[in-house]
DNA sequence: GTCGCCATCGGGTCGAGGCCCCATCTCGGG
DNA sequence: CCCGAGATGGGGCCTCGACCCGATGGCGAC
């Protein structure tokens, strides 16, 4: 398939003005233009899918469906559609889920004015785009790869998910309980176990990383 | 002092594509122009005193110094100057600190590109742009003033904002301690004076304010 | 079918966190 | 000059969180 001469962009970010401020760059371009806007991942999904879409930028953390999990999506329905992922944050774990979702780029928000064009333009010509210590990251991952079949990195199970968004609504093991109608032991168990996989060690930690992801609103 | 026919604006934000975003939307009116950017509260201070600048449009929430800080110190050293907050977040108590230090208006994020014409207009001819629900909250407040001499609201001291940020950081109560170099009895203390200022309860209640004030990052 | 993952529930330990009491010292403002 | 606020420290209380141990039923993959 040839390199469109105008790339069709889609952008979805839950702020608009970012998407404002993306918009006004990407469409200062001669050769791409944006042609859909989602505020959410499951309406980026839908658009994505319906318009004529070359490319997808997605907020990794917005509400409800993030843009991790449209990235899944938007690959297995679509797989020619290229996906560039757009983050707040330096994160290991959101960069390898981004990867593992079929992303072809990374970029941070904080550089994203002078990244986008250029991560759009490698992108489709089917090269990768990555901000620069993730590519560090990468190297230090693969150099890593002595342990054999190490869990590498985790996704927590939709039960885990319920739990940390909870406890990070600042609920205690007995609230979490009973709005889950579950035993507060389960539910300490639930919180042991995402400590574990997360490698993190308290709620606090537990919840940064919750707003992180974009599961919950500070 | 005649409304200029141009409002000349700073715009601070912490994201570039935020500040892109705002600058687009301003500066496709015929009669407000963006003149200046900041990325952080000192530096807004420092070009809105140098530049001519009619109208400084803050982020609340900057990492270093916040733009409410920005706002006050700018409102002491620049009365004629219009103070414009934006923020992520509906917010009882960024709302009154921002109307103590000085600003005439208060926009939200997610309404941003709607409103921010219609509030650089506003505050421009002397009125006040609150976003809807603030007017509400201020409503509320004015009924609520049956208490005589009750505090109102709190601003933390120094110190607590040091202890703050740090068990916002995962930090326990002895690291703290090792840190500031003082007992972890001060260190409990303060925290708990924090907790009732802000009428909270625990640490994952203070992680959240803390991320809201801009104080560290998620 | 067996193995592993997920979700559930129980026991126990220990320290930290959350919530009271108290006091001292310093410093700036009325 | 004293008062209040900020910062510091101490004693004690009880709950909850963090980290171990164990088990069982279900469900999907190989």
């Amino acid at each position: 398939m040839p390199i469109p001469l105008v790339t069709r962009i889609l952008v979805a970010d839950d702020h608009p003005i970012v998407r404002s401020g993306l918009k006004k760059i990407i469409d200062a371009q001669p050769d791409m233009e944006v042609v859909a806007e989602a505020d959410d991942g499951a309406e980026a999904v839908k658009k994505a899918l319906s318009d004529d879409v070359h490319l997808a930028i997605l907020d990794v953390s917005m509400p409800k469906t993030t843009g991790i999990q449209a990235a899944d999506e938007l690959h297995k329905r679509k797989p020619e559609l290229k996906l560039l992922m757009l983050s707040m944050y330096d994160s290991e774990q959101f960069l390898f889920e981004s990867l593992k979702a079929g992303a072809s780029g990374y970029v941070l928000k904080s550089d994203a004015d002078q990244d986008i064009v250029e991560a759009v333009r490698r992108t489709m010509r089917g090269q990768s785009f990555l901000y620069p210590s993730a590519v560090s990251t990468l190297v230090k991952d693969f150099v890593d790869r002595g342990r054999p079949e190490e869990e590498q990195f985790d996704i927590l199970t939709p039960r885990e998910l319920q739990v940390l968004k909870l406890i990070a609504e600042a609920y205690t093991s007995k609230e979490i309980a009973q709005e889950l109608v579950i035993s507060v032991k389960t539910v300490e168990r639930h919180r042991q176990n995402i400590l574990d996989k997360l490698g993190m060690s308290d709620r606090v930690e537990l919840t940064r990383y919750a707003i992180r992801r974009g599961l919950i609103q500070p």
